[in-house]
DNA sequence: CTATAATATAAACATACATTTATATTAACG
DNA sequence: CGTTAATATAAATGTATGTTTATATTATAG
Protein backbone atom coordinates (compact mmCIF):
# COMPACT_ATOMS: atom_id res chain seq x y z
CA UNK A 1 0.00 0.00 0.00
CA UNK A 2 2.61 2.22 0.93
CA UNK A 3 4.03 1.67 -2.43
CA UNK A 4 1.84 4.56 -3.74
CA UNK A 5 4.17 6.61 -1.56
CA UNK A 6 7.18 5.80 -2.43
CA UNK A 7 6.15 6.04 -6.32
CA UNK A 8 4.84 9.53 -5.34
CA UNK A 9 8.08 10.43 -4.14
CA UNK A 10 10.53 8.93 -6.88
CA UNK A 11 8.04 10.67 -9.72
CA UNK A 12 7.72 13.75 -7.85
CA UNK A 13 11.42 13.82 -7.95
CA UNK A 14 11.61 12.84 -11.44
CA UNK A 15 9.09 16.06 -11.90
CA UNK A 16 11.50 19.41 -12.51
CA UNK A 17 12.36 19.31 -15.70
CA UNK A 18 16.07 20.78 -14.24
CA UNK A 19 16.45 17.59 -12.48
CA UNK A 20 15.72 15.83 -15.76
CA UNK A 21 18.08 17.85 -17.89
CA UNK A 22 20.82 16.74 -15.28
CA UNK A 23 19.85 13.17 -15.07
CA UNK A 24 20.15 13.28 -18.85
CA UNK A 25 23.30 15.09 -18.63
CA UNK A 26 25.04 12.79 -16.34
CA UNK A 27 23.73 9.47 -18.46
CA UNK A 28 25.76 6.76 -17.93
CA UNK A 29 28.89 8.88 -17.29
CA UNK A 30 30.60 10.36 -13.59
CA UNK A 31 30.78 14.09 -13.48
CA UNK A 32 31.57 16.35 -11.47
CA UNK A 33 29.18 19.63 -10.17
CA UNK A 34 31.59 22.20 -12.09
CA UNK A 35 30.83 19.28 -15.22
CA UNK A 36 26.93 19.55 -14.93
CA UNK A 37 26.66 23.25 -13.81
CA UNK A 38 28.60 24.02 -17.51
CA UNK A 39 26.74 21.13 -19.20
CA UNK A 40 23.11 22.38 -17.93
CA UNK A 41 23.82 25.50 -17.85
CA UNK A 42 22.12 26.70 -14.26
CA UNK A 43 23.55 28.62 -11.28
CA UNK A 44 26.13 26.46 -8.96
CA UNK A 45 23.81 26.60 -6.18
CA UNK A 46 20.52 25.62 -7.73
CA UNK A 47 22.78 22.93 -9.42
CA UNK A 48 23.80 21.70 -5.54
CA UNK A 49 20.45 21.74 -5.05
CA UNK A 50 19.19 19.55 -7.39
CA UNK A 51 22.18 17.22 -7.23
CA UNK A 52 21.38 16.98 -3.18
CA UNK A 53 17.41 16.22 -4.16
CA UNK A 54 18.29 13.75 -6.83
CA UNK A 55 21.20 11.76 -4.46
CA UNK A 56 18.49 11.82 -1.58
CA UNK A 57 16.16 10.26 -3.39
CA UNK A 58 18.81 7.34 -4.44
CA UNK A 59 18.74 8.47 -8.16
CA UNK A 60 22.02 9.72 -7.87
CA UNK A 61 25.36 8.81 -5.86
CA UNK A 62 28.28 10.26 -4.99
CA UNK A 63 31.72 10.00 -4.95
CA UNK A 64 34.70 12.56 -3.81
CA UNK A 65 37.83 12.80 -5.28
CA UNK A 66 39.73 15.52 -3.66
CA UNK A 67 37.93 18.97 -4.45
CA UNK A 68 35.77 17.17 -6.89
CA UNK A 69 32.53 15.44 -6.54
CA UNK A 70 31.34 12.89 -8.89
CA UNK A 71 27.75 11.77 -9.26
CA UNK A 72 26.83 9.29 -11.60
CA UNK A 73 23.10 7.62 -11.70
CA UNK A 74 22.65 4.91 -9.00
CA UNK A 75 20.65 2.43 -11.13
CA UNK A 76 21.09 2.48 -14.65
CA UNK A 77 17.66 1.25 -15.13
CA UNK A 78 16.88 4.70 -14.58
CA UNK A 79 17.48 5.44 -17.83
CA UNK A 80 15.47 3.26 -20.29
CA UNK A 81 12.55 3.65 -17.20
CA UNK A 82 12.93 6.99 -18.59
CA UNK A 83 12.95 6.37 -22.30
CA UNK A 84 9.53 4.53 -21.75
CA UNK A 85 7.79 7.12 -20.54
CA UNK A 86 9.59 9.87 -22.87
CA UNK A 87 7.18 7.53 -25.32
CA UNK A 88 4.06 7.86 -23.49
CA UNK A 89 4.81 11.68 -22.84
CA UNK A 90 5.17 12.80 -26.72
CA UNK A 91 1.29 11.89 -26.20
CA UNK A 92 0.84 15.02 -23.51
CA UNK A 93 1.62 17.19 -26.24
CA UNK A 94 2.76 20.09 -24.73
CA UNK A 95 3.35 23.51 -26.52
CA UNK A 96 0.13 22.83 -28.60
CA UNK A 97 -2.10 25.73 -30.36
CA UNK A 98 -3.58 25.83 -27.09
CA UNK A 99 -0.40 25.73 -24.97
CA UNK A 100 -0.59 27.96 -21.48
CA UNK A 101 1.54 30.57 -20.15
CA UNK A 102 3.84 28.48 -18.30
CA UNK A 103 3.96 25.92 -20.93
CA UNK A 104 6.33 28.11 -23.64
CA UNK A 105 7.28 30.85 -22.47
CA UNK A 106 9.93 32.98 -23.54
CA UNK A 107 12.81 32.19 -21.10
CA UNK A 108 12.34 28.50 -22.00
CA UNK A 109 12.65 28.81 -25.96
CA UNK A 110 15.91 30.94 -24.94
CA UNK A 111 14.46 34.35 -26.07
CA UNK A 112 15.03 35.62 -22.52
CA UNK A 113 12.55 38.62 -23.55
CA UNK A 114 10.73 37.88 -19.90
CA UNK A 115 12.42 36.29 -16.79
CA UNK A 116 11.97 33.28 -15.81
CA UNK A 117 9.63 33.80 -12.43
CA UNK A 118 10.44 32.41 -9.04
CA UNK A 119 8.93 30.18 -7.32
CA UNK A 120 7.60 26.33 -8.65
CA UNK A 121 6.86 25.56 -12.43
CA UNK A 122 4.58 24.18 -13.76
CA UNK A 123 3.86 22.75 -17.09
CA UNK A 124 0.00 23.00 -18.18
CA UNK A 125 -1.84 20.73 -20.24
CA UNK A 126 -3.31 21.75 -23.44
CA UNK A 127 -6.90 23.03 -22.88
CA UNK A 128 -8.79 20.84 -25.15
CA UNK A 129 -10.37 17.88 -23.95
CA UNK B 1 14.46 20.10 -25.95
CA UNK B 2 10.92 20.56 -24.48
CA UNK B 3 10.99 16.69 -24.34
CA UNK B 4 12.04 17.66 -20.65
CA UNK B 5 9.15 19.73 -20.24
CA UNK B 6 6.22 17.26 -21.23
CA UNK B 7 8.19 14.77 -19.21
CA UNK B 8 8.00 17.49 -16.37
CA UNK B 9 4.15 17.67 -16.94
CA UNK B 10 4.01 13.67 -16.90
CA UNK B 11 6.29 12.92 -13.76
CA UNK B 12 4.28 16.01 -12.02
CA UNK B 13 0.83 14.29 -13.11
CA UNK B 14 2.15 10.91 -11.04
CA UNK B 15 3.18 12.40 -8.33
CA UNK B 16 0.33 12.33 -6.32
CA UNK B 17 -0.48 8.84 -4.55
CA UNK B 18 -3.68 9.61 -4.90
CA UNK B 19 -3.98 9.93 -8.49
CA UNK B 20 -1.72 6.52 -8.86
CA UNK B 21 -3.95 4.84 -6.32
CA UNK B 22 -6.75 6.12 -8.91
CA UNK B 23 -4.79 5.03 -11.58
CA UNK B 24 -4.38 1.90 -10.17
CA UNK B 25 -7.63 0.64 -9.59
CA UNK B 26 -8.62 1.74 -12.44
CA UNK B 27 -6.33 -0.63 -14.18
CA UNK B 28 -7.38 -2.18 -17.32
CA UNK B 29 -10.81 -1.89 -16.66
CA UNK B 30 -13.40 1.28 -17.26
CA UNK B 31 -14.54 2.65 -14.39
CA UNK B 32 -17.45 5.38 -13.29
CA UNK B 33 -16.72 8.23 -11.17
CA UNK B 34 -18.69 6.60 -8.23
CA UNK B 35 -17.13 3.44 -9.04
CA UNK B 36 -13.54 5.25 -8.15
CA UNK B 37 -14.94 6.75 -5.28
CA UNK B 38 -16.01 3.52 -3.56
CA UNK B 39 -13.05 2.00 -4.59
CA UNK B 40 -10.44 4.82 -3.24
CA UNK B 41 -12.35 5.83 -0.55
CA UNK B 42 -11.86 9.14 -1.37
CA UNK B 43 -14.31 12.49 -1.11
CA UNK B 44 -16.55 12.87 -4.71
CA UNK B 45 -14.77 15.90 -5.49
CA UNK B 46 -11.59 15.35 -4.71
CA UNK B 47 -11.61 12.40 -6.86
CA UNK B 48 -13.18 14.29 -9.82
CA UNK B 49 -10.47 16.89 -9.56
CA UNK B 50 -8.06 13.90 -9.71
CA UNK B 51 -9.54 12.60 -12.84
CA UNK B 52 -9.88 15.55 -14.70
CA UNK B 53 -6.17 15.84 -13.97
CA UNK B 54 -5.49 12.61 -15.31
CA UNK B 55 -7.81 12.95 -18.50
CA UNK B 56 -6.58 16.41 -19.08
CA UNK B 57 -2.82 15.12 -18.96
CA UNK B 58 -4.40 12.51 -21.26
CA UNK B 59 -3.45 9.82 -19.18
CA UNK B 60 -7.19 8.72 -18.81
CA UNK B 61 -9.97 8.80 -22.01
CA UNK B 62 -13.73 9.41 -20.79
CA UNK B 63 -17.29 8.01 -22.12
CA UNK B 64 -20.27 9.13 -21.30
CA UNK B 65 -23.01 6.28 -20.70
CA UNK B 66 -26.27 8.11 -20.11
CA UNK B 67 -25.87 10.25 -16.42
CA UNK B 68 -22.17 7.96 -15.82
CA UNK B 69 -18.72 8.64 -16.85
CA UNK B 70 -16.58 6.68 -17.55
CA UNK B 71 -13.13 6.59 -17.61
CA UNK B 72 -10.36 4.29 -18.64
CA UNK B 73 -6.74 4.20 -19.45
CA UNK B 74 -5.58 6.39 -22.19
CA UNK B 75 -2.82 4.04 -23.07
CA UNK B 76 -2.25 0.50 -21.38
CA UNK B 77 1.91 1.03 -21.65
CA UNK B 78 1.04 3.34 -18.96
CA UNK B 79 0.53 0.24 -16.20
CA UNK B 80 4.24 -2.02 -17.58
CA UNK B 81 5.83 1.71 -17.21
CA UNK B 82 4.55 2.04 -13.72
CA UNK B 83 5.48 -1.32 -12.94
CA UNK B 84 9.24 -0.71 -13.90
CA UNK B 85 9.19 2.71 -11.54
CA UNK B 86 7.59 0.96 -8.96
CA UNK B 87 10.96 -1.73 -9.45
CA UNK B 88 13.03 1.74 -9.17
CA UNK B 89 10.90 2.75 -6.13
CA UNK B 90 11.69 0.32 -4.10
CA UNK B 91 15.15 1.59 -3.25
CA UNK B 92 13.87 4.80 -2.32
CA UNK B 93 12.79 3.41 0.60
CA UNK B 94 10.73 5.28 2.44
CA UNK B 95 9.21 4.34 5.61
CA UNK B 96 12.56 3.49 6.68
CA UNK B 97 14.01 4.06 10.40
CA UNK B 98 15.08 7.54 10.09
CA UNK B 99 11.56 8.31 7.92
CA UNK B 100 10.42 11.64 8.21
CA UNK B 101 6.92 13.12 10.07
CA UNK B 102 5.28 13.08 6.39
CA UNK B 103 6.04 9.77 5.36
CA UNK B 104 4.40 7.27 7.62
CA UNK B 105 1.41 9.68 9.11
CA UNK B 106 -0.98 8.66 11.34
CA UNK B 107 -3.84 8.99 9.03
CA UNK B 108 -1.82 7.18 6.35
CA UNK B 109 -2.17 3.85 8.24
CA UNK B 110 -5.54 4.62 9.18
CA UNK B 111 -4.78 5.27 12.73
CA UNK B 112 -6.55 8.37 12.33
CA UNK B 113 -5.36 10.33 15.23
CA UNK B 114 -4.32 12.78 13.47
CA UNK B 115 -6.03 14.32 10.52
CA UNK B 116 -4.72 14.87 7.14
CA UNK B 117 -3.67 18.55 7.11
CA UNK B 118 -4.74 20.50 4.00
CA UNK B 119 -2.32 21.90 1.16
CA UNK B 120 0.29 19.71 -0.80
CA UNK B 121 1.94 17.04 0.41
CA UNK B 122 5.19 15.57 -0.12
CA UNK B 123 6.98 12.43 0.39
CA UNK B 124 10.88 13.31 2.23
CA UNK B 125 13.23 10.81 1.31
CA UNK B 126 14.81 8.74 4.31
CA UNK B 127 17.84 11.00 5.86
CA UNK B 128 20.92 9.39 5.87
CA UNK B 129 23.11 9.90 2.66
C1' DC C 1 -41.63 20.44 -15.63
C1' DT C 2 -39.81 18.62 -11.20
C1' DA C 3 -37.16 15.69 -8.46
C1' DT C 4 -33.18 13.01 -7.96
C1' DA C 5 -28.75 10.84 -8.70
C1' DA C 6 -24.10 11.41 -10.86
C1' DT C 7 -20.63 14.40 -11.74
C1' DA C 8 -18.30 18.79 -12.04
C1' DT C 9 -16.86 23.34 -10.49
C1' DA C 10 -15.62 27.26 -7.17
C1' DA C 11 -13.83 29.49 -3.23
C1' DA C 12 -10.93 29.21 0.71
C1' DC C 13 -7.01 27.51 2.93
C1' DA C 14 -2.50 25.71 4.06
C1' DT C 15 1.76 24.18 2.61
C1' DA C 16 5.64 22.82 -0.31
C1' DC C 17 9.32 24.18 -3.04
C1' DA C 18 12.19 26.11 -7.15
C1' DT C 19 14.87 30.04 -7.69
C1' DT C 20 18.10 33.80 -6.46
C1' DT C 21 21.51 36.12 -3.70
C1' DA C 22 24.75 35.74 -0.30
C1' DT C 23 27.67 33.14 2.59
C1' DA C 24 29.83 29.02 4.49
C1' DT C 25 32.39 24.83 4.16
C1' DT C 26 35.91 21.83 2.28
C1' DA C 27 40.30 20.59 0.35
C1' DA C 28 44.58 21.36 -2.07
C1' DC C 29 48.63 24.07 -2.52
C1' DG C 30 52.02 27.56 -1.62
C1' DC D 1 48.68 29.41 8.09
C1' DG D 2 46.48 31.91 4.20
C1' DT D 3 44.68 31.82 -0.41
C1' DT D 4 41.94 29.92 -3.86
C1' DA D 5 38.82 26.84 -6.28
C1' DA D 6 34.92 23.54 -5.73
C1' DT D 7 30.91 22.62 -3.50
C1' DA D 8 27.32 23.16 -0.09
C1' DT D 9 24.04 25.66 2.76
C1' DA D 10 20.78 29.50 4.32
C1' DA D 11 17.49 33.06 4.04
C1' DA D 12 14.15 35.30 1.30
C1' DT D 13 10.62 35.27 -2.19
C1' DG D 14 6.83 34.09 -5.06
C1' DT D 15 3.92 30.64 -6.88
C1' DA D 16 1.43 26.24 -7.51
C1' DT D 17 -1.79 23.06 -5.91
C1' DG D 18 -4.10 19.22 -2.89
C1' DT D 19 -7.87 19.20 0.19
C1' DT D 20 -12.33 20.57 2.09
C1' DT D 21 -16.89 22.57 2.05
C1' DA D 22 -20.45 24.20 -0.59
C1' DT D 23 -22.78 24.69 -4.82
C1' DA D 24 -23.65 24.03 -9.75
C1' DT D 25 -24.37 21.26 -13.76
C1' DT D 26 -26.11 17.33 -16.32
C1' DA D 27 -29.19 13.73 -17.49
C1' DT D 28 -32.82 10.48 -16.55
C1' DA D 29 -37.26 9.27 -14.77
C1' DG D 30 -41.92 10.21 -13.32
Amino acid sequence: MRESMRLQALFHTLSDANRLGILKFIGTQSRSVSDVVAGVKLSQPLVSHHLKVLREHKLLKTRREGVFVFYELNDPRILEALGVFAEIAAEVQCCGKTARMFCCPDWFQGLAKTKRPAGRLVVKPVQGE
